[in-house]
DNA sequence: TTTGTTTGACCCGGG
DNA sequence: TCCCGGGTCAAACAA
C-alpha cells in the first residue's frame, strides 16, 4: 500500500481522546486545500511506533477511490495527511452565495452602514448605479473561493468569469476568440455561452451530475451578479394564493406574530412569519405587516393589510386568507437580458 | 430517516 | 504453515 504524502502537517494537540481525535482530523482537512471534498472514515487502527491511531477515510464521491489516512507523529504533535489516488472529478463547489433572499437579507442587515441598491429595485428594472458589494461578513471574507467571486462581482467580464470556471472545473478549454464572438454575437447572449461550457464539461466527465448542479450554482451566481447589474431583469409575475395563516396571540407591536403556513393549492412551500407593527383587537381591522420573506422555491411574498385580532379569544384568527405573491426566477424562464443589445430568453441548464 | 463514526473481525502479503 | 501488522469491511451505534 503506497501513500503519498501531503504537504500538509498540522501542530495539533497532543491528547487522545475520541471525539478530540475527530476534531482534530476536520480541522486538518478545514485547513488542507481540499477541504470541500466530502469523506467517509472507514477505519481507525493502532499502528506500531505511535501512541495514536492511524485513521482511514475514503472519498464519498462515487467510483473516485481516492483515500487519505491520517497519521499522527510519535508525540502526537503533528498530523499529516496521506493521499492515495487522485480525484476523478472536479472539486465540489460551494453553495450559491448570491440568492436573492441571500442578497436580500444581507441588504437588510446592512442597511444603516451601506446604501445597497435594492435587490428589487434592479429586479424592477430601476435605472441604479452600481452596488459595491461590500456586503459579505466577515467571517467569510477571508475565504478564497468568496474573493474570487467578489472580484468577479466587480468587474464582471464574461469571458473572464468563463474561464475561471473552466479551470476551476477542469472542464474542455474553449478558445477566447470563440467565447469573445459568441459572446458578442447579435443573437447570442451570456445565458447559452455559459451553457456551451457546462455542456462540453458534462461531456467530458459524462458520468459526473454534480458538475452540472456546481455548474448551475456558479451560473447562477453569476446572473445574479447580472441582476446587480442591472443587465438582467428579472420577469415579475404575480399571483394570488391562499394559505393557511393563524396568529399567535401575542399583542406586541412588530413581535405579533402570523404564521403563513403551507400552500396547499398550488404546490408552493411557502413558510413565514408576518410580523404586525400595530397593536389591534378587533379581527376586522387591518394593519399593515412587514414580511420575513423566505426564498424557498423563490418565492417572495408581499403581505398587506391582513386583518388580525390581539384579543385572547381571537387567537388564531386571521381574516385575510389571500396574499399576493411575486415570483422571481433566477436563471429560469423569465430571465431576460435587457441590456447591451442583447436579448432572449435565459434558460436553466 | 439519513448520514457519518466506532470498532472488532477479516483479509492478505511478507517473513 | 503460522504469525504479524497495515489496511478494509460492515454491523452496531450515534446524531
Ligand atoms: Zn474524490
Amino acid at each position: 500500500m503506497q501513500w503519498s504524502t501531503c504537504s500538509l502537517a498540522l501542530s495539533l494537540n497532543a491528547e487522545c481522546s475520541a471525539s478530540k481525535a475527530l476534531e482534530d482530523s476536520k480541522l486538518l482537512f478545514e485547513r488542507s486545500s481540499d477541504d470541500r471534498y466530502k469523506r467517509r472514515k472507514y477505519g481507525q487502527k493502532m499502528v506500531k511506533g505511535s501512541k495514536f491511531p492511524r485513521s482511514y477515510y475514503k472519498c464519498q464521491h462515487p467510483k473516485c477511490e481516492v483515500k487519505n489516512t491520517l497519521k499522527r507523529s510519535y508525540t502526537g504533535k503533528t498530523t499529516e495527511i496521506l493521499y492515495k489516488g487522485t480525484h476523478n472529478h472536479p472539486k465540489p463547489q460551494p453553495s450559491c452565495l448570491f440568492t436573492v433572499g441571500a442578497l436580500m437579507s444581507i441588504q437588510e442587515e446592512n442597511q444603516d452602514k451601506v446604501s445597497y441598491v435594492p435587490a428589487q429595485a434592479v429586479a424592477t428594472g430601476m435605472d441604479v448605479t452600481l452596488p459595491q458589494l461590500n456586503l459579505i461578513s466577515n467571517e467569510v471574507a477571508n475565504d478564497l473561493d468568496l474573493k474570487r467571486r467578489r472580484t468577479n462581482v466587480d468587474t464582471l467580464d464574461v469571458i473572464l468569469v468563463i474561464n475561471l470556471y473552466i479551470s476551476e472545473q477542469q472542464l474542455q478549454p474553449l478558445n477566447a476568440e470563440t467565447i469573445h464572438s459568441q459572446v458578442h454575437a447579435s443573437n447570442s447572449n451570456f445565458d447559452n455561452v455559459f451553457q456551451s461550457v457546462v455542456n462540453g464539461g458534462v461531456d467530458r466527465l459524462a458520468e459526473e451530475t454534480d458538475v452540472c448542479n456546481s455548474a448551475l450554482n456558479f451560473y447562477i451566481d453569476c446572473l445574479v451578479v447580472k441582476v446587480i447589474q442591472g443587465v438582467v431583469q428579472k420577469k415579475k409575475t404575480s399571483s394570488k394564493i391562499s394559505v393557511e395563516m393563524s396568529d399567535d396571540g401575542s399583542n406586541k407591536r412588530g413581535k405579533d406574530e402570523i404564521i403563513v403556513g403551507t400552500n396547499t393549492e398550488d404546490n408552493v412551500n411557502i413558510s413565514c412569519k408576518i410580523h404586525a407593527n400595530k397593536v389591534v383587537d378587533d379581527v376586522n381591522t387591518n394593519v399593515d405587516m412587514c414580511v420575513d420573506v423566505d426564498m424557498t422555491d423563490n418565492v417572495e411574498m408581499h403581505v398587506n393589510n391582513v386583518a388580525h385580532s390581539d384579543k385572547a379569544s381571537d387567537k388564531n384568527a386571521v381574516k385575510s386568507e389571500e396574499y399576493e405573491r411575486e415570483l422571481f426566477e433566477i436563471g429560469g424562464e423569465g430571465v431576460v437580458i435587457v441590456g447591451g443589445g442583447e436579448g432572449g430568453e435565459g434558460g436553466r441548464p
